[in-house]
RNA sequence: GCUGGAGUGGCGGAACUGGCAGACGCGCCGGACUCAAAAUCCGGUGGGGCUUACCACCCCGUGAGGGUUCGACUCCCUCCUCCAGCACCA
């Protein structure tokens, strides 16, 4: 044992220790509680980054916590190893896809281990083994059987630079969420999609009922991408045809204020009412001219609104009334019906448009407080109020009339209640070869055929050209391309393209609780076991898309009756993110910090306690170099006063004051000294603050800094010159080694051995905090005169309020400040503070 | 524009339920140790004033302004700035 700490002598030995012993493999045959607590599946892009330590620096101090707690806790990790970047590294390095990805999660799995996070490793998975994603593909096949799977050609998101379609979620300000710049663009394909949409409903219902461990912000955001809207569909006649177009409407309130109806510039319809019509040439180029606006409004956000009026005119159905058609680059084909009811009056959007192409303004709402005429309006008038105007109507407020005349626009024929979603079905074909093979082959007789489940997993082909351009690369491999029909034996194509990676990430976690089992995806048992996942850490950027595909999966697998619950994650907790010099750590910014130069430099147990105490896990982190030496100062410092003492407290037994199970006899008021006691008292408040921040908030960096109290209050009772018995000492060493365990494991392993004890501290129960060890026997109480503190009284005990005044008073600057007669009321913090104050 | 979050010393941050603002760490200043330096240990460190005096005492201070309260970083109102998400959703 040397005096200086060697975090590259320690570290290694302890982790080698752990794997030894086996300490972090557990399984579902336990009498403990469970406790699963899970960090978000890494994409292996080549090494770790800040990020990857930080979240796995969180959830591993929980695991430990959980550990030393008498938890059987699952801990695990594994790889989402398909995926682009691996396919554009094989163009650049004309090096396998494979081969590069192993070789990255080799490198990845080294760093874990090397910061001695505790994962399971005897469950760690990859997304593109094919005993993995075979069961992406029977996920895909039972969808497929229940219509929740379906083929369509629809218009997509294309990325010139991916060569790739991309889902609306991977769509950011019109452009490629992993390339920034480049525009994303509409393609017509033929497109496999999973229909989330049929548990729209049900998905935001349980934002409310079922996620009350989640964080707001994440409910609000998948509440607004579902985006729920409740309305009345209507059909409008067009004159003089035998055509109808339908619109949504929120506020059929409003319906009398129509003065027009807008189509959007892609809207079928658009092309049938222009037959026949004289001057339709032009229309036409003129709509055209939208549709290009429209496009381009969707990449760079936001044009003026512009439309025009296309010679047609349709009867509102409720009054009759003929009203002009327009186009307009405003409304959306993606939405609702593509076309809606403009109300100048009482829609902004409309107001505006009408004020640009001089619509009338028809008033059809009254506010409770005042009276709006057409001409006055200076906007619309957008909240509900009482019906004007409105034929029968008139006189019933708007949500009296919204029930009423759906009602009646039912019974006639013309109308009817609807339920509109934001969300999409999700589209998970992708040309790319890096991914899930789609298991269905085409043949010109059967058609579409699925792959049947005993000839899972279609094997992505090894031999492939990758050039990052056209259609999927499995095209040009014949031998994956041609095969026989499962239904007739006659020839078939396979189909070429793979599924969007986020359906592996979508149930990964299931595969952890046992990912050895061959004939179902899950394991029930286990499952049953495990479920539901306590404690998901991760970064907020996975918000929209990832979590709401993994509760999507769970739904679907509840209904296929894989499960018997409704949503996979109790508990979530979103990090922040890594942040140097003002930017988040990128490549581009020239700003990384590497984990394993800080290992190198400083140690895992180091860079593990820096990233832990610098910020609040939930806020983004500053990194700053001072600040990571700070730490190892710190770890430094504890080590040389537990080496200091460690060789007399060997053999020597703790007083006990912090175990559950020990000695509770050891006396306080006659067995220890006023010093001892008060480095008791430090302690148990500690154990105390340590505690109550794991089981409630997770300020880590305030709960470390209580550590650092302690020791610093370890050195001032050292350079006190009083003598502090051994199994005091050695108690307090202890506790702080335990204390520290889940921060810095390798270190507290190390002290804990030291101090004579046998390793392995995670089955080392966890200390705990004893309240008559941790209270106070004196108080300051502050004492102020009309809010303003003016002074300070030290009492050993709770007194009342007429003897704290007196007390207060008796201080001859409070007796100066305070004429007698003078105090108007006095307010009294119990162990706090008293306030006199003072009449004016 | 809407929704959510934030704004505190030179810096990262603390103050948990309305009760001493600035814990802990960094940086800086001073001292000890040393031939010297590093490391380490000890002390100081929001701003201003008063004072022979860092015994004390007084004033100001948590983005700005107002309010509630004996008392406000904390609650309420108005506004400003920053971050994130959504954004012509009918």
């Amino acid at each position: 044992m040397t005096s200086e700490y060697d975090p590259k002598a320690i570290e290694p030995k302890w982790e080698r220790f752990w794997a030894e012993h086996k300490f972090f493999e557990v399984t579902h045959q336990s009498d403990k509680p469970k406790y699963y607590v899970l960090e978000m599946l890494p994409y292996p892009s080549g090494a770790l980054h800040m990020g990857h330590v930080r979240n796995y620096s969180i959830g591993d101090a929980v695991a430990r916590y959980r550990w030393m707690n008498g938890f059987n806790v699952l801990h695990p990790i594994g790889w989402d190893s398909f995926g682009l970047p691996a396919e554009n590294a094989a163009i650049l390095h004309k090096k396998h896809p494979q081969e590069w990805t192993s070789a990255n999660i080799a490198q990845m799995r080294a760093q874990c281990k090397r910061f001695g996070f505790s994962y399971d490793w005897t469950r760690e998975i990859s997304s593109c083994d094919p005993a993995y994603y075979r069961w992406n593909q029977w996920f895909f096949l039972q969808m497929l059987k229940r219509g929740l799977a379906y083929r369509k050609k629809s218009r997509v998101n294309w990325c010139r630079a991916c060569q790739t379609v991309l889902a609306n979620e991977q769509v950011v300000d019109g452009c490629c969420w992993r390339h920034e710049d480049t525009p994303v663009e509409q393609r017509e394909l033929p497109q496999w999609f999973l229909k989330i949409t049929a548990y729209a409903d049900e998905l935001l219902a349980d934002t409310a009922a079922l996620l009350r461990g989640w964080p707001e912000r994440v409910l609000t955001m998948q509440r607004n991408w579902i985006g729920k809207s409740e309305g009345t569909r209507l059909k409008w006649p067009v004159q003089g045809t035998d055509l109808t177009i339908e619109t949504f409407t929120t506020r059929l309130d409003t319906i009398y204020g129509a003065v027009a109806l807008v189509l959007a510039p892609e809207h079928p319809a658009v092309e049938q009412l222009l037959h026949g019509l004289p001057g339709g040439a032009s229309i036409r180029m003129g709509v055209e001219r939208l549709r290009q606006q429209t496009i381009r409004a969707q990449v760079t956000g936001g044009v003026e609104k512009e439309g025009l009026f296309i010679g047609r005119f349709v009867l509102n159905p409720f009054s009759g009334e003929s009203l002009p058609v327009w186009v307009s680059n405003f409304v959306l084909m993606e939405y609702g019906t593509g076309a809606v009811m403009s109300v100048p009056a009482h829609d902004q959007r409309d107001f505006e448009f009408a004020k640009k192409y001089r619509l009338p303004l028809k008033v059809v709402i009254q506010p409770p407080d005042r009276i709006l005429s057409a001409e006055l309006l200076r906007q619309a008038y957008t909240d509900p109020g009482r019906l004007v105007n409105s034929g029968p109507y008139n006189g019933l407020t708007s949500e009296e009339a919204i029930a009423k005349m759906t009602r009646d626009a039912a019974q006639k024929g013309f109308g009817e209640a609807t339920t509109l979603f934001r969300i999409k079905d999700w589209g998970i074909s992708r040309q790319r070869y890096w991914g899930t093979p789609i298991p269905v082959v085409y043949c010109d007789t059967c058609g579409v055929v699925p792959v049947p489940e005993n000839q899972l997993p279609v094997i992505l082909p090894a031999k492939v050209e990758i050039t990052g351009m056209g259609e999927s690369p499995l095209a040009q491999v014949p031998e994956f391309l041609h095969t026989t029909c499962p239904v007739c034996a006659g020839p078939a194509r396979r189909e070429t393209d793979t599924m969007d990676t986020f359906v592996d990430s979508s149930w990964y976690f299931y595969r952890y609780t046992d990912p050895h089992t061959e004939t179902s995806p899950i394991n029930p048992e286990a499952t049953r076991y495990w479920f539901p996942i306590d404690q998901y850490i991760g970064g907020i950027e996975h918000a929209i898309l990832h979590l709401i595909y993994s509760r999507f999966f769970t739904k679907v697998m509840r209904d296929l009756g894989l499960v018997s619950f409704n949503e996979p994650v109790k508990r979530l907790f979103t990090q922040g993110m890594v942040i140097k010099d003002g930017a988040k750590m990128s490549k581009s910014k020239g700003n990384i910090v590497e984990p394993d130069d800080m290992v190198e430099r400083y140690g895992a147990d180091t860079t593990r306690l820096y990233v832990l105490f610098a910020a609040p896990p939930e806020k983004d982190l500053d990194w700053s170099e001072a600040g990571v030496e700070g730490c190892h100062r710190f770890l430094n410092r504890l080590y040389r006063i537990v080496a200091k003492h460690a060789e007399s407290l060997r053999s020597v037994r703790s007083i006990g004051t912090t175990r559950a199970d020990g000695n509770p006899a050891a006396d306080i008021a006659t067995g220890v000294n006023a010093l001892e006691r008060q480095l008791l008292r430090k302690t148990h408040q500690t154990i105390r603050r340590v505690t109550h921040d794991f089981e409630t908030r997770w300020h880590m960096n305030t709960a470390i800094a209580g550590i650092m109290e302690l020791v610093n209050e370890l050195y001032a009772v050292e350079s006190s010159e009083e003598e502090i018995s051994p199994p005091v000492l050695k108690e307090v060493l202890e506790t702080t080694a335990l204390l520290l365990s889940p921060y810095a494991p390798h270190i507290a392993e190390e002290l804990w051995e030291m101090l004579g004890h046998e390793p392995g501290l995670l089955r080392v129960p966890w200390p705990r905090a004893q309240a008559e060890y941790a209270q106070e026997e004196e108080y300051e109480i502050v004492i102020q005169v009309n809010g303003r503190v003016r002074g300070r009284l030290t009492v050993t005990e709770d007194l009342s309020e007429d003897e704290l005044r007196e007390r207060a008073l008796a201080d001859t600057r409070i007796a100066e400040l305070v004429r007698p007669g003078r105090i108007a009321k006095t307010v009294v913090v119990p162990k706090k503070l008293i306030n006199i104050v003072l009449a004016s």
